[in-house]
DNA sequence: ACGAGATGTCAGAGATGTTTGACATCATGT
DNA sequence: ACATGATGTCAAACATCTCTGACATCTCGT
């Protein structure tokens, strides 16, 4: 629905090489709902900052390593 | 409106660090409103994404610099 | 062949973030 | 005294993000 974001992410691979980490358990993790994932990994919309926060925190990883903003506009 | 965000910020202070920035200059530079950058320095809300990326690539300094996330929930 | 789990689609309702515009206050300089 | 610029408040419209729920497809194990 929103306009597709410039946003890139890394989470279906984070989340691949984190094991058998599913979207529903992702989903759990994070605290919100597994339609959410889909649409973050699909790069439909960018998350709010806090969610992106949480994702990082999900994978232990700084939130740099999970998205990415392309350099110029 | 929103309830207030977990998410803490550093705007203020590095826009001030900036030099003479205003809070319309950054608003510009940004592509925002002021509006918006007032209730972002006064932490009324989390910006998104995609906004949280621009700030910080306005003041040429890491994500992690400007938006803190607290430890746990 | 069947059931179960993982991924995906769709649509609508609800929550959160952003804009617009009008106006108030304080400090500064002329 | 007046004008200007910077910061702030408020309220309503609008855009984006998130949730709910129902259903489709594919794979795997039994």
């Amino acid at each position: 629905m929103g306009k597709p974001t410039r946003v890139t992410n890394r989470v279906r691979a984070l989340r691949f090489a984190a094991g058998e980490m599913t979207q529903a358990n992702l989903a759990d993790r994070v605290g919100v709902t597994r339609q959410t994932v889909i649409a973050i990994e699909q790069g439909r919309y960018s998350p709010s900052l806090e969610m992106a926060f949480q994702i990082a925190r999900a994978f232990n990883v700084p939130l740099d390593d999970v998205f990415q903003y392309p350099e110029v506009k």
